[in-house]
DNA sequence: GCATTTATTCAACATCCGCTGAATTATTTA
DNA sequence: TAAATAATTCAGCGGATGTTGAATAAATGC
């Protein structure tokens, strides 16, 4: 039977290749594109490990030796996948966060404008950027917290842009200890990414109150919860509250405070 | 100290044996435990399907049959790995929120010992609990992330408890509409997960200012920047601060489908 | 002590894995 | 048009995958 489809298929191919396929051919995208989709949103959903090229393959219709030829082999072409839209986003939010920056001159923005610069071109095109960019969020949502390839594929495509979102918020918060806005922006940074992954648990546990894919909703709470936490660390107690001698842990839970 | 109370239990289950067991034999934990602990180790490594139950048994030196044997697959033995620790876990958390209830009558607990109580016993378990522990919450960081995951897995071992702690969030903020709350609960839980990932990612984005096994360091800062981003949310404005008409930075993002 | 249940070992299964080389077709270049 | 390059197809390699059944060993119950 499997070998049946595999031949009727190929005769169609095969059989019309002058005039008809190469209109359907054309209108469709590059089979490089088109593994870079099917990949894309397989990924998303089960991770690197647990999609084959073959699944990609026949997703996105083309042969399956099409990886190795295209991307040299299927960690290459996660790692594609992982590039090619954060090189299309970071930029954007680089302009985002100058833009904010010029406009509060001669002063310093708002903590909420830069974390909203950070979040808004990524909840944006989420919400609005077709299934493709869900997928790839959903897909950085893993790789975050991936202690395999978070340190590689994160690092590589998101630090230069981290970087100058952290000095920037730091003009923002004169005088604040450093390791309080770097702590601040790792709570956004898993905040945002779970927002990502749409798992549909705020749905279930708020009885529907809430929905997972109300990335306008996060839109309007991220930056204000953010911010306020950021202040809150940098006009807090820098000290630690109590030394962390402590070695027992289940004998007194209440000696935290 | 873990030792010798292993090798004392070792002792007693010896001592109904017969003498004629092998030392090495003896001395080691029971098959099924040994592969849940290899199992958990693995997982957390590379996930679900990163890792082959070959891989596992391997490592927790046993014959690859026993997965099947003792816990049906390899898809049941993820499951018994997750619930596992959940089991010891969740009891104490519990217990420590109702504590801090009580300790607060006749008034409401302060919203950071409501977040304490929900973050500090798995911290203090990450930080000192031992390589087990530390393995099971990269394991639940992967999970919470994860779509395939996600929805089944932390619902089912942890809503519970969460419901109960949201209960007490909500009588801590009289007044506020309880989708900031839900929404403020997620944040929390995002920033926590990635937080317990270790990816090593806030240390080479700080100069090593920062440190991902810092612990006590989170310790000392999330609950009051959760604390913090909860009452902005239920304090401030209800409404869109900015309407989601599409700004001029939008309009880019229409050009993928 | 013997029977029964439980635990473990071993070999093997069918299937899927990523990848490759040779052949074929399509597109570009000269 | 002819040659050259690029893109795609096909069949198959060696190996890894999860799981199973039969045989063996150990522990338990009477």
């Amino acid at each position: 039977m499997t070998v049946v489809r595999r031949k009727t298929a190929a005769r169609k191919a095969a059989g019309r290749k002058t005039a008809k396929a190469s209109v359907a051919r054309a209108a469709a995208k590059p089979a490089k594109e088109r593994i870079l989709d099917a990949g894309e949103q397989l990924f998303a959903r089960n991770g690197f490990y647990g999609v084959s090229v073959r699944d990609i393959t026949k997703a996105a219709g083309v042969d399956v030796a099409l990886v190795s030829y295209h991307f040299g082999g299927k960690r290459e072409l996660f790692a594609a996948v992982f590039r090619r839209r954060a090189e299309m986003l970071n930029p954007e939010r680089l302009g985002m966060l100058e833009q904010v920056r010029r406009n509060a001159l001669p002063g310093v923005p708002a903590l909420e404008d830069i974390v909203n610069a950070f979040t808004y071109p990524m909840l944006e095109r989420s919400a609005r950027g077709g299934a493709g960019w869900k997928s790839y969020f959903a897909l950085v949502a893993q790789v975050n917290n991936s202690p395999e390839w978070g340190p590689v594929l994160m690092t590589e495509h998101f630090d230069p842009l981290v970087e100058r979102f952290i000095a920037v918020m730091r003009e923002a918060l004169p005088g604040c200890d450093a390791r309080e806005i770097y702590w601040g922006y790792q709570f956004l940074t898993g905040a945002l990414t779970l927002t990502f992954a749409e798992t549909g648990r705020i749905d279930k546990l708020s009885g529907g109150l809430c929905r997972s894919s109300d990335l306008d909703g996060v839109h309007q709470r991220l930056a204000r919860y953010v911010a306020a936490g950021l202040r809150a660390l940098c006009a807090g107690p820098a000290a630690a509250p109590q030394g962390k001698a402590r070695s027992d842990m289940a004998a007194n839970a209440d000696a935290c405070p």
